[in-house]
DNA sequence: TGAAATAGTACCAAAACAGTACTATATTAT
DNA sequence: ATAATATAGTACTGTTTTGGTACTATTTCA
């Protein structure tokens, strides 16, 4: 062979790329929720109203609010609301924050990293796959899923909504 | 609230979206290693060649093997070569055997599943998203990796590569 | 002062992943 | 024939990641 063909470490790079955790999943909905209430929202009142482990709500509120993205209200009738509006929150924000942030190429941050790529067959492509998936993550804010959200189901207007998991 | 959200399971639909496993990391490395060889080439050949376990690579050949994208074969001086030319080999198909297939919407697949997810605030968002990989991961072919590879590293010329993995 | 909320952090169990091992079979060189 | 070298198939294991829990401290309000 002509042996052109060098090495690799895609996986590691990918590893964070979109693999979105149970986490991401619960942290849009209760974002969405924020989103749709002025008064803080309770760990507790999500958790019933989702049928999500309240534990693992309060969680995520916790990570999100010390990431900015929600605002506390200590004490009795507190809460969480939404920092920001929800324009300026991104899916790229919200899964920088519940996953490892979204990086194709560790190389770009670490340059150590870097010198075993020197040969990698599949980064050239890739990083244009990264810069896409990126763009989109940035474009695709809050307010942009809940209303989408809500031209996909318009009826929905139950106060108590169906089991969110199947396992 | 309006109580217009519903529920979802984005993490589960997301699962195996794009978290590239290190058998797909090698799986490209073996390809473009076996497209730019005419002879059948040995899991040892190539074990030693990229620094890579030798089991490791015996196995994610068998993989590719039995999925159709190489073809063996056996008895001494037996090996693998591409079972059809690097420009039908997609990114899609690699990634299909040795990660689990690129799925953003189980629903799709699964009727019972979509049952739930009558009120999922990210479903419609993310299917655009998932249209988009899935269309560049398809045009991604195998030749083309190789192809921007050799631009990415036209002076690699020596026999033996380098070590192909951090860890 | 007690109830209800967040803050911070540490912990645990289950699942996924990376890697190994073993037995069987096929082909070829000698 | 037979030994060597290769794939075929499959089962196993240790480690890491993930999903989820628990506990203690602090804040606020009735």
């Amino acid at each position: 062979m002509n042996a052109r063909l060098g090495n690799t470490n895609l996986s590691a790079d990918l590893l964070s790329l979109l693999k979105l955790s149970k986490k991401t999943d619960y942290a849009i909905i209760l974002l969405c929720h924020l989103g749709d209430v002025d008064a803080p929202v309770s760990a507790q009142e999500i958790a019933g109203n989702y049928q999500l482990p309240q534990p693992m709500v309060a969680n995520i509120l916790k990570q999100l609010g010390a990431a900015g993205l929600i605002q506390s209200v200590r004490g009795q009738n507190g809460g969480y609301v939404l920092a920001r509006n929800a324009e300026s929150i991104s899916l790229s924000d919200i899964i920088s924050v519940t996953d490892n942030p979204f990086n194709l190429v560790e190389c770009a941050h670490d340059e150590e990293l870097c010198k075993v790529h020197q040969c990698c067959p599949t980064r050239q492509p890739l990083v244009a796959l990264h810069r896409s998936i990126q763009r989109f993550m940035e474009d695709m804010t809050l307010s942009t899923i809940i209303s989408e959200s809500y031209f996909e189901n318009p009826d929905a207007g139950r106060t108590h909504h169906e089991t969110a998991h199947l396992s």
